[in-house]
RNA sequence: GGCGGCAUAGCCAAGUGGCUAAGGCAGCGGUCUGCAAAACCGUUAUUCCCCGGUUCAAGUCCGGGUGCCGCCUCCA
């Protein structure tokens, strides 16, 4: 089978092919260092944390660049509102940044340049797109001629006339075209500034991206992505400027994921619907924030609330319970567990052989377009068939058990690895998970624990009366209870 | 005004020409249990927004309609 993946230039799945065999070369756009990331950064970063982990599980050697944005308006607005520089601005929420994708599982991508790391390559880029006659300087600034250029809208699918239909673009005079955009801005009395052939002044916003994708990929590589707003204008922009200065396309690939929205409406800071990936943090699992999102396709538009966050909780429950018996199985039987013997029986070989078909189910769902939806599908289909065995595996001779269990727990982990879930010890995640809840609900961890011990004496006695009102009052708070052999254990619905 | 997307069970969500329309959540019945929980088994869409067409065959393709949504301005 074939990586297949949707083309945003094409809009069609085609056939990954990368230009070098073996290798895969990615640039996603990053963040504007200016605020706290939200969940929509926190989507567009699972999503290709998923892409690069999956290509890696497929024996790819990826080379992932994904930039920080840390000279722009807004982050000269917001160091000057504070009364501070722009550096500790944007180190801020790089720092903040790191911090939130360490948090939700997310690899670090291979290079994470800065913009203002790369000035040099920026202005050769410019320069050298103004020798070639795509540029002009207006007064200090350059812009970009998009009708020397030519093939202006070739990603969004527009055309020059219906954009300058629209009538929403701003209304420059120096421009000769109205969508003609800036390369180089003049700077400002009192904003920060680089020395360039045009004068004192900082990039535009696009310029970054070619310079350093072109940098660390070379002119020509095989994945751009980022968020389905940068289509336009920013990787139109991109595409425009790397391709007047090189001749050559600058990305084979271009991929888009789609948008978060909160509880039906567009995440805007007008509707004061942000919802930054930290606060979300302290009231669920990482891994639930991230199998709500799988649970969609990427170029689909997710619809982010309470509700769904919490049924998505209430799936990795489920894997993870399974995940724990399966632990607890293995440690109780008189074989090593770690080491995968032949299965002697047809029994345990049909097990084992539904478990590999469920692997390949699995990566073909990735193979097509990282169709993550449908391969969760299969990871769930994996949670029943392991539950069931647990079930019926009585007859079973311990090395069979064994090397089952085995089998399925590398299952998991392949799963685990291409989806950034699964990361956890079972046990641990139950106590983070309790923890989380605890704290959501503004519980109190020895009163509940006081309860159940009161109740596990009732127990004892036989005294079912008060040991169900017990339950009952703490069913009260959401909190279920488990009857074990010699204790009772615990978990907030 | 221009460009694009979506509409599948109570909810979320795959499937995009052909066996019984994945999976999750929620619900119901059963097994298990002192009672529960978890797990397991069974069950919940004769049907995929509506109308017409193409085809031996359509949720899946084409045309029309309706309803939502995104982009065109900074935005993941």
């Amino acid at each position: 089978m074939s990586q297949k993946i949707f083309n945003t230039a094409t809009r069609k799945k085609e056939i990954f092919q990368p230009i070098k065999e073996g290798a895969v070369g990615i640039y996603v756009c990053g963040i504007t260092a200016y605020d706290v990331c939200h969940v929509g950064h926190a989507r567009a970063a699972v999503v290709f944390d998923v892409v690069v982990r999956y290509l890696r599980a497929r024996g790819y050697a990826v080379t992932y660049v994904k930039n920080f944005t840390d000279i722009d308006d807004k982050i000269i607005y917001r160091a000057n509102k504070e009364g501070v520089g722009i550096k500790d601005i944007s180190e801020r929420y790089i720092k903040s940044h790191d911090e939130d994708m360490a948090a939700l599982g997310v690899q670090t991508p291979t290079i994470t340049p800065k913009a203002t790391g790369h000035m040099d390559d920026m202005i050769a880029l410019i320069s050298s797109l103004e020798e070639k006659g795509y540029a002009y300087c207006v007064d200090g600034d350059v812009y970009f001629a998009i009708n020397k250029y030519g093939q202006y809208g070739g990603l969004s699918g527009r055309n020059l006339e219906d954009m300058i239909a629209g009538a929403r673009v701003d209304v420059n005079d120096k421009k000769r075209n109205p969508l003609d955009f800036a390369l180089w801005k003049k700077s400002k009395e009192g904003e920060p500034f680089w020395e360039s052939p045009w004068g004192n002044g900082r990039p535009g916003w696009h310029i970054e991206c070619s310079a350093m994708s072109r940098r660390y990929l070379g002119e020509t590589f095989d994945i751009h992505g980022g968020g389905e707003d940068l289509i336009f204008p920013h990787h139109e922009n991109e595409i425009a400027q790397s391709q007047a200065a090189t001749g050559k396309p600058l990305a084979n690939y271009w991929m888009h994921n789609g948008f978060v929205k909160i509880n039906s409406e567009k995440m805007s800071k007008s509707l004061g619907n942000i919802f930054p990936i930290r606060e979300i943090l302290k009231k669920y699992h990482p891994e639930a924030l991230r199998l709500f999102m799988l649970q969609s396709h990427y170029r689909s538009p997710v619809d982010y609330s309470e509700e769904s966050l919490t049924e998505a909780r209430s799936g990795l429950l489920r894997c993870y319970r399974t995940l724990q018996l399966l632990k607890e199985v293995q440690s109780k039987l008189s074989v090593d567990t770690t080491t995968v013997a032949k299965t002697s029986s047809e029994q345990a070989e049909t097990y084992v052989r539904q478990f590999s078909q469920l692997t390949d189910k699995f990566n073909a769902a990735m193979d097509d377009d990282f169709n993550t939806a449908q391969a969760l599908g299969h990871v769930f289909e994996m949670v029943r068939l392991v539950n069931n065995f647990i079930v019926d595996k009585k007859n079973m001779p311990d090395s069979d058990k064994a090397n089952i269990l085995a089998q399925a727990r590398k299952v998991f982990d392949h799963f685990g690895a291409v989806l950034g879930v699964f990361q956890n010890d079972a046990d641990q995640f139950f106590i983070s998970d309790k923890e989380t809840e605890l704290r959501k609900r503004g519980l109190n961890l020895e009163e509940i624990e006081g309860l159940i011990h009161q109740r596990q004496i009732a127990r004892q006695q036989k005294d079912w009366a008060r040991a169900d009102d017990i339950r009952k009052e703490l069913a009260r708070f959401n909190i279920v209870l488990k009857d074990l052999a010699d204790s009772t254990s615990w978990m907030i619905e």
